[in-house]
DNA sequence: CACAACTGCTTCTATAGAGAACTATAGTTA
DNA sequence: TAACTATAGTTCTCTATAGAAGCAGTTGTG
């Protein structure tokens, strides 16, 4: 029978949800992955349903998991370079049209900006993997993103021809890299465009354009991917809800 | 014995959690109140003590209720005019200086325009409480609001004098209307600053300015309060987190 | 072959109860 | 007076059990 791991004062319930958790950031259990049932789970680490069941609701609070009644939980995909779209809200356009096309600029090994470094606690000027994108809505650009990644974790990224890349990063980071991202800090301002990005996004400069600074996580909240995404204005609107 | 209204297919803890609600969007129940213990609520309503609790959990997971580990439950106060300022982040200024202040210029009855009317859900051009305001953080300017409120609503807000409304608005809406905001969706974009609002931000004209847009709502979902706030870019940052 | 019924699995709802952990107050003691 | 103790009330953790509800594949029937 395997046991729970961690500090014995914790709730049962807790340590159950830790080593769960650390099962899914170590690839133990990837996304799309079925987690034994609360049954199951139950037998195995010699606990009452209920406190098992309680260990897998905390997850799916924690949008790790998600539980399909009558047919199991599983680890939830967080395929939120889509959810990107659920929160830019197109002026205009509707949502259902084509998904968003990417279009690579550039992928080189450069050394690390202070921003970027700071984020992923590396030492700035480290050598890191920089991808530059342009990605477009219906045809017309939309916003222009930096992407900075660690060397360590996503070399075997600089193998892969850039027009294998697809139209999202996330599932490539995985299959190409073994690195999941399970939820990401984004923090938005605007500017007025410079040059180079008011020609990429086909506006003049000067127009106030959104800047949104991403650090995406691992499971185990390991800072994986920095980007910072520039986007028109006028197209795009950023929503949440607060309580 | 109080009786679970509703739609008898639905689960208790759901019923029950309904009936709270519903208690507290009519003012039966304030923010800061205690509302009765776990044990208390299941004996009341004939229900099992886990079933109650699990009621108490969903609201507290909804962020109407809170509770206190030996102390008891309450139902939360929604100070989220404070919550702004966690989503907005200052650049260079240290959080923990003095809070905002605020200063009103001007307050009167007018016709609705369209994009506040489709908000609150009331014909356009129906007669309203608007509200204009400027908000100052250490002594500079830092957002301009434009605030719509249903005048059936809000009417007493018209007897106060302005000097007497204070830096917050929402404990003046309850205090004086009995109006209690529950949460608030938000839309967020980037303009280009108008001569008027330049002018209060203390900005070039053309300069990039965020612009807000928040619907407010009460507990039972009515829509309350539609504002539209404008911040200097270049000191406001946005920040949530998305997984 | 098509469709309905059945079966086994899952999560979901609900009950009943016990003890731990925490808070606040009242009372007791040095 | 100040510090400690006891106690009641609360939420928190955990156990054990039962049936309902939903899903998917299998079996039986026409």
């Amino acid at each position: 029978m395997p046991q729970l791991k961690g500090d014995e004062r914790l709730p049962r319930y807790q340590r159950l949800a830790d080593v769960l958790r650390q099962e899914i950031s170590q690839g133990a259990r990837s996304p799309g992955d079925r987690v034994p049932s609360e049954n199951e789970l139950s037998e195995q680490y010699g606990l009452a349903p209920g406190t098992a069941r309680q260990a897998v609701a905390q997850l799916v609070a924690e949008g790790v998991l998600e539980r399909f009644h009558g047919k199991g939980t599983y680890v939830r995909k967080p395929s939120f370079d889509h959810a990107l779209l659920s929160f830019f809200r197109f002026r205009g356009l509707n949502r259902e049209g084509s998904g968003p096309q990417s279009r690579i600029l550039g992928r080189e090994i450069a050394h690390l900006p202070d921003a970027p470094a700071e984020g992923l606690q590396i030492e700035e000027g480290t050598p890191a993997i920089h991808i530059s994108r342009l990605r477009l809505f219906d045809d017309s650009p939309g916003l222009v993103e930096g992407i900075w990644l660690p060397l360590a974790l996503f070399r075997p990224l600089l193998e892969l021809p850039v027009e294998d890349f697809g139209p999202l990063l996330y599932p490539l980071y995985e299959d190409c890299c073994d690195q999941v991202i399970a939820y990401a800090d984004e923090e938005l301002t605007a500017e007025a465009a410079e040059q180079t990005t008011a020609e990429l996004l086909g506006i003049a400069p000067g127009a106030p354009v959104i800047v949104i600074e991403r650090l995406s996580h691992g499971f185990d909240d390991t800072a994986l991917e920095w980007r910072r995404s520039w986007g028109r204005a006028d197209q795009f609107h950023y929503h949440t809800r607060i309580r």
